[in-house]
DNA sequence: CTAATAAACTTAAACGATTAAGCGGAGGCG
DNA sequence: CGCCTCCGCTTAATCGTTTAAGTTTATTAG
């Protein structure tokens, strides 16, 4: 490969000139830089991330970690959008991003060690469980951290209002009639909380009172067991008029429980989801759901990392909380 | 950051005493290298990537390219599981990916390039247009290469059986009574290509004849395309009663302009997926449609790659097909 | 007893870049 | 004229690892 050194030697200057010329540096004459610059594109030369990685303790790299205990994580649009959005981002300042995984070939390391062993810049995790002691360890760490969807002090946190999210939907389905509201929740996280207290709050306010039983723990992402806990909810002797889903895709779960129970969605029973994700639009009836912003999620995470990374002094490290919006499909129905 | 160094400090001994223990050389003496080896473990010790990959020029790193002209390539679900199983299987093998895109910062790098300054030991593409001109610069170059779904001279080649699965298909609705079959197809690909062999194969060989306003060109990934197209099929003045589409994610699209049509799948018009994405068991009714084994896909892929890697000389550079199977759902009925 | 061999290290160069410090020459100023 | 400044460049060290070649000491063979 071509290297600062063959272009020194075809211009007849040191290494460093051609390093201060590329990188441009102010004390190189404007008839030099040109002739490197000119050379350097001839030779169709490329830094050498390694090296300059090495150098300069930067990597232009950033870590990405994802966990999700059940699945893949990849495999689901919410996931894979947030990611494509902080890819994108990322690629506009000049950033590549890995993946952090524990173990990397047979031996088993820490997320932070990974981190440490690429030398990423800074990471962005999303995670069903922040109180995962290899997350906390990393958050614990030196380096720069935003975190999507939950909140540690003196970090970086982009988060979707689950309060406000979980109010309109509740206020919407009661505008159109339903008191008579079951909620499938996901897994304890600050999610969830947000959500929950969103739920409740509305509810009160609007004089909804929602029986104990009607409030269910699911498991995001999973289809699943939101089908099983649709078909006991549709078993009791009093059925809700309208369910909520943890999220768009094990909605999908709970329309499929439905079905098979004879029921019709909306005509006998309404059905909500979260998250808004393309497959809550392709789907018939298109879900009513709210619709989180995943690309303002990933890319925020990704700039405001970026911003950190750059110009740490400067950097404010608190919450940013990022608008959805209410989408109103046809899985709901007017009722009495 | 604890070096080689600073073990070698503290344990009395150079610095190339250090690696070589650590790299499980021979000639250190057992009594040392186990000193070493706690010494580093207490130390928390984790090697420097960067300056690893500039001496030995293995960056343990595999490129990954994913281009998909419509829309972000990651968000489809078919991607997202290739992905993920590349992930980890490169995992496995102590190998992080890296995304190759073309552009870093506000430059514009071709795939080639941003490989070189990654210094990436190899890329795995999947791509729809494989005829793109950066794409073919990278196959044609010194970086061990693997295609997925394409087939290139002297290349690793992973491919699901297209011909074979579409002649499964076919021969599953012919038997289930359906003879106005329409065909929408994706972009003129090499898949595509031996998707209509197989098609037009099966329906020959099974004597039926279709007449060419029912063989369409749609579009990959995008219900959209799908939606328009299947509504012209529906008003023609003969109607098929089975329609392929080019994959389960546009198949939706296809569903819901039957229903919005006024008919019902598959009481009225059968449909037909493929790829077999967990999205098209968790519809209703289930579809039709060939489930490619992506999982095999992309850890064949990263496997074969990382085996051209790690031995150039007795790697064998041919294709490998992955088997599928047809998953029958309920979008397909028995006629007359 | 000497010489060859083996074992267990060390030395030192190299990978490709960055960057602080130095240096020669031109021009300006008193 | 002598001194200072500034420009434009070079020198050389450094980042953390790897590895070919060399060195020391002990062991074995002849």
């Amino acid at each position: 490969m071509v290297s600062l050194k063959d272009i020194a030697q075809r211009c007849g200057v040191s290494t460093a000139t051609v390093s201060k010329a590329l990188n441009g540096q102010p004390d190189i004459g404007e008839e030099t830089r040109s002739r490197i610059l000119r050379i350097a594109d001839e030779l169709g030369y490329m830094a050498n991330a390694s090296a300059r990685a090495l150098k300069t303790k930067r990597s232009y790299n950033i870590g990405v970690l994802f966990v999700d205990p059940m699945h893949g994580g990849l495999a689901h649009e919410f996931f894979s959008t947030v990611l494509d959005s902080i890819r994108s981002e990322a690629e506009g300042h000049g950033y590549d991003i890995t993946f952090i995984n524990q173990g990397l070939g047979q031996r088993e390391i820490s997320y932070l060690q990974h981190c440490r062993y690429r030398g990423v810049d800074g990471v962005v995790i999303a995670s069903v469980d922040f109180t995962d002691h290899m997350v906390t360890e990393l958050v614990q760490s030196d380096l720069p951290v935003a975190t999507i969807d939950h909140v540690f002090n003196d970090r970086i946190a982009v988060l979707s209002d689950n309060l406000k999210g979980m109010d309109a939907l509740v206020r919407f389905v009661a505008a159109k009639g339903h008191r008579k509201i079951a909620l499938i929740h996901g897994e304890d996280t600050s999610v969830t909380a947000g959500r929950l207290t969103g739920f409740h709050r509305a509810c009160e306010e609007l004089g909804i009172q929602i029986p104990d039983k009607w409030i269910r723990q699911g498991v995001f992402h999973d289809p699943k067991s939101c089908y099983a806990i649709t078909r006991e909810l549709l078993e009791g002797p009093e059925r809700p008029t309208c369910i909520f889903f943890p999220d768009d895709y094990s909605c999908i779960g709970g329309l499929n429980a439905i079905h098979d129970a004879g029921l019709r969605v909306p005509a006998d029973i309404s059905a909500v989801g979260y998250d808004g994700i393309p497959l809550s639009r392709i789907v018939s009836p298109v879900l009513t759901t709210w619709r989180q912003d995943t690309e303002a999620l990933g890319s925020l995470a990704a700039a405001r990392l970026i911003e950190q990374i750059e110009h740490p002094r400067t950097a404010i490290l608190d919450r940013v909380i990022v608008e959805g919006r209410l989408q109103e499909g046809g899985s709901v129905r007017q009722i009495c």
